[in-house]
DNA sequence: TCTGGGGTCCTAGGACCC
DNA sequence: TCTGGGGTCCTAGGACCC
């Protein structure tokens, strides 16, 4: 039996990492009068945007991430906004990846503030599962003096929601056999998965918590819900059912997709600066596949009205590509083909996906003039690296891109990146 | 409460092929 | 010319996560 054949052996012991409120303490590192204080980081409090990390302090005052920035300035006037440094983030995540290895080989970044351990069959290193947790804990702070919490469990679910309400800077786990009870008093908000939607239809069928879940009947869970109802029956029971949670700790694989996109400060419907966004966005992810050396088969636009109706319009290419030309020339025929000349434009986004190692089969007289440009953007890119972003413009980018950024962005490119926890 | 940016996964319909 | 069934690819949208 399949289900039956899935069951380990012995129970697996997996950690999960969770920072606790990574952005803000980063903030803090570079800026210790931050401590103990109200602090949000993610942008003015006056700029369309959202929270992306709040500290405690903030969260007192009912502040959130994802919470409209005017929002919480509102609930938290006295807060300290701060803009987001991603390549401050990026350099501590990988800190905190160097700590993790150090305590099992398999190790997977799940984002850029939590990971992953399996530490099944590690006892005789670093002894039964909260001793080396404590010593991982107190590793890490010394390490990156950064706090975490840590949860542990028999799966990445249960790892995952210990960790969850170990927060902060604690450790729980949950000991091998008593998943069910550990989960039966908590919101069905809480497994992972669980988002708003699917919360409102659980509660319109009386499940309000994982024990009510655990109780109901499973055929009528897969009727409602297909294939989710029924790993769904599985999570209330603490099993990792089905989809990514199932697979191996450690074994990521590449990226399926990669994306930028900018929300405008003021709606706009002038089609010099909307074409102009979308050429510094395809150069963006142009440059992200070069860097990964990945061709594109397939390029979507985004394009978001100003009542926040979005649509989103795909084209798949013949040959994949990694130049920002073909991805801009693309890119903008779905644009022309699908905007209403004269609405205004919130949000404007790139995404390419269908991922190929290998560039198109070589066309006779394209194959030429595409390694020339493969040339020329890799100079493009390092002197953009030396220089700045802004040192280096393609023609077809330049029409609209002063007036762009007169309007609406003086500091320069790239829109501000806002990651959050 | 006027709602970012970067991702993943799932569903569903239509095209197209055998 | 009264219409099968499966497989795969493509596209669009939506839920969800940090």
């Amino acid at each position: 039996m399949a289900a039956a054949s899935s069951i380990p052996a012995f129970p697996r012991t997996i950690f999960h990492v969770d920072m606790d409120a990574f952005f803000v303490s980063v903030e803090e590192l570079y800026d210790p009068s931050l401590k103990s204080k109200p602090v949000v980081v993610g942008g003015r409090p006056n700029e369309r945007g959202v929270v992306s990390a709040a500290s405690y302090a903030a969260r007192k005052f009912g502040v959130h991430s994802a919470m409209p920035l005017r929002t919480a300035a509102k609930l938290c006037p006295q807060a300290i906004f701060v803009d987001g440094h991603p390549e401050r983030y990026r350099e501590c995540s990988a800190k905190v990846f160097n700590v993790l290895q150090v305590f099992s080989p398999q190790v997977e970044m799940a984002s850029i503030d939590e990971a992953y351990l399996d530490m099944t069959g590690t006892a005789r290193l670093h002894g039964p599962p909260l001793r080396a947790a404590h010593k991982l804990h107190a590793r890490m702070k010394e390490e990156t003096k950064l706090n975490c919490s840590i949860g542990i469990g028999s799966s990445r679910l249960i790892a995952k929601v210990s960790s969850a309400q170990a927060k902060p800077n604690g450790v729980l786990w949950i000991v091998p056999g008593e998943e069910a009870k550990f989960l039966a008093p908590l919101d069905v908000r809480e497994i992972p998965g669980v988002g708003k939607v699917m919360e409102k239809h659980l509660h319109e069928i009386g499940i309000r918590k994982v024990g009510d879940l655990a109780q109901f009947d499973e055929l009528e869970l897969q009727e409602r819900f297909g294939k989710w109802g029924l790993a769904l029956a599985g999570k209330a029971r603490g099993e990792d059912a089905g989809g990514w949670f199932d697979s191996q700790v450690g074994a990521r694989e590449e990226a399926k997709s990669i994306s930028h996109e900018h929300t405008y400060n003021d709606d706009t419907a002038d089609i010099n600066q909307l074409e102009a966004t979308l050429m510094r966005l395809s150069e963006m992810v142009g440059r992200r596949l070069r860097e990964a050396n990945l061709y594109a088969r397939t390029v979507q636009l985004k394009l978001r009205y100003q009542n926040f109706t979005t649509i989103t319009r795909a084209h798949s290419r013949s040959q994949p590509t990694q130049l920002d030309g073909q991805i801009f020339d693309d890119v903008r025929a779905l644009f022309r083909k699908n905007w209403k000349p004269g609405s205004q434009v919130r949000l404007l986004g790139v995404q390419v996906s269908s991922f190929e190692s290998q560039p198109g089969q070589i066309d006779l007289l394209g194959d030429n003039r595409q390694s020339c440009w493969k040339n020329a953007l890799a100079a493009v890119d390092y002197l953009r690296d030396k220089f700045g972003e802004s040192s280096v413009k393609l023609a077809s980018g330049m029409r609209g891109s002063f007036r762009e950024r007169a309007h609406e962005n003086p500091a320069g490119l790239p829109g501000k990146t806002k990651p959050r926890q």
